[in-house]
RNA sequence: GGCUCCGUAGCUCAGUUGGAUAGAGCAGCCGCCUUCUAAGCGGCAGGUCGCAGGUUCGAAUCCUGCCGGAGUCGCCA
């Protein structure tokens, strides 16, 4: 339960009936107005702004939000569930509710443990495709790619928990030049293997020692037969055979952060005709474009800034991108007439929007920023704008040792790869940092930093608090051996002993937590669940310091059985919440930290 | 030059989609271990939310214009 949705929809019901009884002017938009905590915690458990977001319209009913909000504070003081209803400041309604209400969501998340914080199927039903990673299949993935991998599967996470129907989906880049420099390259280790000098690895070509297990295998394969022929017959099953060798290390490398795409999705498929069709996916897509009237033949002004070398001003296919916000037309086919990537990309869209999604995220490096208006214009165009696109770019992370930056190799080809740095600091560490900022603010990865296992390092502090959690439940077996401390049995204790302050400050913090998760999903910015873990790891930790100072304050006390077994029900309830918390960022809680 | 993102405490960053006295963590100073894990906690100090206008009951948040930083700029992917 969302006890904030939850009033929002009594306050809703409340404005309703003022309405049918004249009280209130019948036009209201009564979607404007919110229910949240009180930036203060003394001024109740609730708190809402209706009174001053409809002032102005009410001013013939009441003169002042004041006025407005002490009318409305009237009904809702006559809630069962409501204690007091205080008007403050400007217009604000500050609602206290009564204790058993917070007690009745901490009983929910023991009773069902698994559901808590969830979200129920609601408003578009349509599942959200969620496209990350999509790495060239040229070599195994760089820390940048990570950022991108951890972000993409975590939002998945996210938007599943929320209650969305996901699927996590990758496009190969697999029909570009650059897959066949991968092959040249690729055939140059075969030459290799089989004893051939090769020398220095010619600029151009991908230098990646990563290539030689390539060559080896096609050695083992073909022999010395594919030495006899031209490149346009050997260069296609090379190519092959390299694309589907760099696959399997990105997807070992995806694995290894514990991350599974349900669909990847080639590009070159999309220019191969298709069963039952006379073209293929790009040119049907075009097709599509053009029978809305969004393809013309023209000419683009030259590009601003720096004039490329050999830029000619000539005709050219272009898609009407300005009708849906892009800056200027995009062209769709290249000088020697085959499609670019532009065009590839709306045919793969399309497949996106032909598979019945409604909200298409992509997550791409910062790079591509230029790239995102042309491609948002184009689901409009394709979708005839029911399908959205959101476009996640995140920034560029920085790889420390100590405060200072970690020299990426010059040896060409060496640069540090992603399974470095798992294998050096561990998935959870890699990660919790990853979401621990938002996807466009620019990111510190500091190696020393993220293993250290004291407060500075917010992977341990979360982790470490889900492990104090734990500790206690066990503590709390050893002082009461028969006691049953499992969820389900916690949520039937009596609640109403927890009355210190720091324990109704944790409830509170519990109970937030659907709205957090409701918020972070709409939002798609899964780094508010990482900040959220960390104030409610902080609370806990905070509270069991308490203890020190204020025995009775300590969770297990000995002498008072039904006390310690309503503390040991938030106690549990806090490790419920920072576990499905971290569950989400794909992070793990463990029992004990050693 | 165009577009996108960023600018908040000495440093690194949050800021719940326009709310109440702008918050954390480092770094600095002062405290707390016969105790369910001190791998932690409390306190003090620290601010012209880049600048200037505008919108309104109300702006760090929305709009405009500057300043500063990053990225990008027909057919590369």
């Amino acid at each position: 339960m969302d006890i904030f949705a939850d009033f929002r929809r009594r306050i809703i019901a409340i404005l309703e009936s003022m309405m049918a009884d004249g009280r209130l002017p019948e036009t209201l938009d009564l979607g404007r107005f919110v229910v949240e905590p009180p930036r203060d915690s003394t001024n109740g458990d609730l708190a809402t702004n209706a009174a001053m977001v409809y002032a102005r319209e009410a001013q013939a009913h009441y003169k002042s939000p004041r006025q407005f909000a002490t009318a409305l504070a009237a009904v809702l003081a006559e809630d069962p569930d409501v204690d007091t209803a205080e008007v403050a400041g400007p217009g604000f309604l500050n609602l206290r509710l009564q204790p058993n209400v917070l007690g009745a969501v901490l009983r929910e998340s023991l009773a069902d443990a698994e559901r808590f914080g969830r979200g129920r199927p609601a408003g578009d039903p349509r599942p959200i495709n969620v496209e990350f990673v999509s790495a060239n299949p040229t070599g195994p993935m760089h820390v940048g790619h990570g950022r991108g991998a951890v972000f993409g599967d975590a939002l998945a996470n996210l938007l599943s928990f929320a209650g969305h129907d996901v699927t996590r989906e990758y496009y190969i880049n697999d029909a570009g030049a650059q897959v066949d420099v991968l092959a040249r390259s690729a055939f140059l280790r075969y030459r290799e293997a089989l004893g051939h000098n090769i020398g220095a690895i010619p600029e151009g070509l991908y230098p990646g020692d990563y290539l030689k297990s390539v060559g080896d295998a096609l050695a083992c394969q073909h022999g010395d037969s594919l030495l006899a022929m031209e490149e346009a017959a050997w260069l296609p099953r090379v190519r092959q055979d390299a694309i589907d060798a760099m696959m399997g290390m990105i997807r070992d490398d995806l694995a290894s952060l514990n991350i599974r795409h349900e669909v990847f999705f080639s590009e070159r498929s999309l220019t191969v005709p298709q069963p039952g069709h006379n073209a293929n996916a790009v040119e049907e897509a075009i097709e599509d474009l053009d029978r809305k009237g969004l393809i013309y033949q023209g000419r683009l002004p030259p590009p601003k800034g720096q004039l490329p070398d050999d830029w000619e001003d000539r005709e050219q296919t272009l898609f009407r991108s300005t009708d849906f916000g892009d800056d200027v037309d995009r062209a769709l086919r290249k000088s020697d007439g085959s499609y670019t990537y532009f065009a590839s990309d709306i045919a793969y869209h399309k497949t996106k929007v032909d598979r019945g999604f409604g909200v298409l995220i992509d997550v791409l490096g910062a790079d591509h920023g230029g790239y995102v208006k042309r491609m948002v214009a184009a689901v409009a165009a394709l979708s005839d704008r029911k399908v959205g696109l959101d476009v996640k770019l995140c920034q560029m992370v920085k790889l420390l040792r100590g405060g200072e930056p970690v020299k990426m190799s010059k040896r060409s080809g060496d640069f540090v790869t992603l399974r470095e740095v798992v294998d050096e600091v561990g998935v959870d560490a890699v990660r919790f940092m990853m979401l621990f900022r938002k996807n466009d603010a620019p990111l510190d990865f500091d190696l020393d930093k993220v293993i250290e296992q004291s407060k500075d390092n917010p992977v341990f502090y979360v982790q470490y608090a889900h492990a104090r959690g734990r500790s206690v439940l066990r503590q709390a077996v050893a002082a009461f051996p028969d006691l049953d401390v499992s969820a389900k049995a916690l949520a039937t204790a009596k609640l109403d002993a927890l009355t210190d302050q720091g324990e109704v400050e944790l409830i509170r913090m519990i109970a937030q937590f659907p709205r957090i998760v409701e918020s972070a999903a709409t939002a798609h910015e899964p780094h508010r669940i990482a900040f959220y873990l960390h104030e409610l790891a902080s609370a806990l930790h905070t509270h069991w310091n308490r203890g020190k100072d204020h025995p009775e304050l300590r969770f297990v006390k000995e002498d008072q059985r039904d006390l310690s077994c309503a503390r040991l029900a938030l106690v549990g309830s806090l490790t419920i919440v920072l576990k499905a918390g971290l569950g989400i960022l794909g992070v793990s809680a463990p029992d004990e930290m050693r």
